[in-house]
DNA sequence: GAGCACTGC
């Protein structure tokens, strides 16, 4: 077969080790090492490639050296729910202990620690809930920020609260972990710019106080230079990690179908290459759909007595029960696993048996334009890191293989890491939070990367529009506290505050609910037809937001759902999603409960008195989302307040087909050619002057209806 | 007129 001469040039990561107890890890060398530098120096980096036992290890060496006595714990920080409990599930088997005793994790929701834990491993995001309540963090000896190179909104914002923590808590030690090189950019954060310079301007001098540095010698170069510039604060430590090594393998010339040549790659590697799964990455559901179906068509064509390809999809949108298929046994046993996926697959999901990646270069990242306030998904190459994490997977049981779908050139062109999150994303829930904590000056704070002006101005004037600041830009009270303290997007926080002046606490928080647990639908699949018989029950012609409603009023009714998947099942709803509305819906009660909100009083209270619940319920979601106003156009577009760009309702929208006026809708993304708005509610033009009057101005200034 | 990368509080 021509297709696989087209690979050419091969770059092999040697990465040493096969599997060993822990005992033996790779890390176990260096603990002295590395409990010297935590006792040394406040901050430490670790640079950890995949299976070096970091996440694992270090917090038990730092329990075993003193750091829990005087009733202090080590905290371990993840970017995602699963690793935080199924890390704390592994250390407390390892320690030992039940969960939950000495070793246990807290996540929203879940709280599995007691007052003997002494190791917690938790969210970063709810590590920065914690810092509401105990600003210096001084339950914690030591925090260990873990997959740091991930650069994930919530773990930014915590390296920048933790970077002022630290000079108000001499004795807080901060571990940093991250992969490879991209420690440079944490030790020149956290040692300040003078003597980052400073260092700099000195050379390189003094080499010999460079130590415990294993791996390639490129690598130890860059890292003992670190050393170097953060001498008095910051320390790099390098582990090696525990993998296999695997063979690099790039196309020779560039392809205009990734998918196709992906399908080709496939068939070469199943007819000419030993045993393993393989793991196809690809950038969103179509992309998947449309290879799986041209395996199985070109599947027939292979003789009778070939091993079958068992092609298997893998993206977020799937139930428990789809996604679960990836992780068990062929069947028939003798056939080989295809797995197609989206970037689940890179980070957040793993799979063993994968020894054939093949790796199409794209991922879709959203990002938030500040001028239009559109979000837009769109395919993007991915970065040199991403590109070595997914070649990664291939290593992981044994020596593997990638088949990258681009040039070696095209793989030299690609930036080093991805557009961190903070860079791209709608900033106004990191300004309410970090004003929460008492940053004021939000253009100041030290971000290890700096957001771009604009996304910071258009959060800021977002937060003012909906009252959260004052004309200082100062918090206002309570409004804007409250809104920091709620877990949800500040426009549906102020939904939800405003809702006992509107009498319908118990409708909103339903509605606010469903809003954050999406999705609610299941994805369509080959029983498309079926789907809109099976909810019509549930539309509210007033729009998604009632229906949203309608859906939780059924599930959670006796007589109806019952909370039970079954009955999700057959009215082709997230059985995950709906129950995660539950606890929201409790969690958000919490808060209502804890403000004691006013109900309304005077003329108000005559006046809804004579309105409608589902009225109510719409005027008090257009008093939040007043700034999202659209009208429809005779075309049945929509086109927002003084926009010019054209939005249809996305297809999930109950008002997706309707003819209606005034909308307001949660959220607006672009995708493909089409920008779309969805969680869509019909309102009155004269609602949106009336709750917004400092938005909308009749004349002059603000924005015209 | 017809579509949904991934997390997290």
């Amino acid at each position: 077969m021509a297709a696989s001469s087209e690979y050419g040039g091969t770059d092999t990561n040697v990465i040493p080790s096969p599997y060993k107890p822990s005992s033996l890890l790779p890390i176990a060398r260096h603990r002295q090492a590395l409990l010297y530098l935590v006792e040394k120096y406040p901050i430490t980096i670790v640079v950890g490639q995949t299976g070096s036992g970091k996440t694992t290890q270090i917090p038990q060496y730092l329990h075993q050296a003193g750091w829990t006595g005087d009733g202090k714990i080590i905290a371990c920080t993840q970017p995602r729910r699963v690793a935080a409990t199924t890390v704390a599930a592994r250390v407390a088997e390892e320690m030992g202990c039940r969960l939950g005793q000495e070793v246990g994790y807290s996540i929203r929701f879940e709280d599995m620690t007691s007052s003997h834990t002494v190791i917690k491993y938790l969210t970063d995001g709810l590590l920065l809930r914690e810092i509401l309540i105990d600003p210096l963090l001084s339950r914690y000896s030591v925090i260990m920020v873990d997959e740091a190179h991930e650069r994930s909104l919530s773990t930014d914002v915590l390296l920048g609260i933790l970077k002022k923590i630290r000079k108000r808590r001499k004795d807080l030690r901060i571990i940093i972990s991250s992969a490879t090189l991209q420690a440079e950019d944490f030790v020149h954060f956290f040692v300040d710019g003078d003597e980052y310079e400073g260092a700099k301007a000195l050379g390189m001098a003094d080499m010999q106080d460079v130590r415990i540095i294993q791996g390639k010698e490129d690598e130890k170069r860059v890292l003992a230079k670190m050393n170097y510039m953060g001498q008095e604060l910051a320390r790099v430590i390098s582990l090696e990690g525990r993998m296999f090594p695997v063979d690099i393998l790039y196309l020779e010339d560039p392809t205009d179908d990734y998918v196709e040549k992906a399908v080709q790659t496939v068939f070469d590697i199943h007819l000419r290459e030993g045993d393993g799964d393989i793991l196809i990455f690809l950038s969103g559901r179509e992309e998947i759909e449309t290879c799986i179906s041209a395996i199985h068509d070109r599947m027939s064509a292979l003789h009778p007595r070939t091993p079958k390809l068992i092609p298997l999809p893998l993206y977020a949108g799937l139930s428990t029960d789809q996604q679960m298929a990836v992780f068990e046994p062929a069947d028939p046993p003798t056939g080989r696993k295809v797995i197609v996926s989206t970037n689940i697959a890179e980070a957040s999901v793993t799979i063993d048996g994968v020894v054939y990646v093949i790796d199409s270069g794209f991922v879709k990242i959203r990002a938030y334009n500040p001028h239009t306030g559109v979000e837009t998904l769109t395919a993007t190459a991915i970065s040199k890191a991403s590109a070595t994490q997914r070649a990664g997977r291939a290593g992981r049981t044994r020596p593997g293989k990638c088949y990258r779908l681009y040039t070696e050139e095209a793989y030299q062109g690609l930036r080093e890491t991805s557009v961190p999150e903070v860079q791209r994303s709608n900033l106004a829930p990191v300004i309410l939070q970090l004003k929460a904590l008492g940053i004021d000056n939000i253009v100041r704070f030290d971000f290890l990367t700096n957001p771009p002006a604009e996304l910071v101005s258009r959060g800021l004037e977002l937060l003012y529009s909906l009252g959260a600041l004052d004309d200082y830009a100062r918090l206002t009270k309570p409004l804007g506290y409250r809104l920091a303290e709620l877990p949800v997007n500040p426009a549906l926080g102020k939904i939800l505050l405003n809702s006992a002046k509107f009498g319908c606490v118990d409708q909103v928080l339903s509605i606010a609910a469903m809003i954050t647990s999406q999705p609610v639908y299941v994805s369509h699949d080959e029983s498309t037809l079926a789907h809109p018989q099976a909810r019509r029950k549930f539309i509210a012609q007033e729009g998604d937001h009632l229906t949203l409603l309608n859906i939780f009023t059924a599930y959670t009714s006796p007589s109806h759902g019952a909370r039970s998947a079954q009955w999700c099942h057959s009215h082709y709803l997230n059985a995950r999603s709906l129950a995660k509305a539950v606890s929201v819906r409790a969690q958000l009660k919490r808060y209502l409960d804890k403000f004691s909100l006013p109900g309304p009083k005077g003329e108000e209270k005559d006046f809804l008195e004579k309105v409608s619940q589902e009225e109510r319920i719409r005027r008090c979601i257009a008093s939040g989302l007043f700034a999202n106003a659209a009208r429809m156009q005779p075309d049945g577009t929509f086109l927002g307040v003084g926009g010019e760009v054209r939005m249809w309702a996305h297809p999930s929208s109950v008002l997706f087909d309707r003819r209606v006026d005034w909308v307001v809708f949660g959220e607006v993304v672009e995708t493909g050619r089409k920008v779309f708005i969805k969680d869509l509610t019909v309102v009155i033009k004269d609602w949106l002057v009336e709750y917004a009057p400092g938005f909308y101005q009749i004349k002059g200034g603000g924005h015209t209806l």
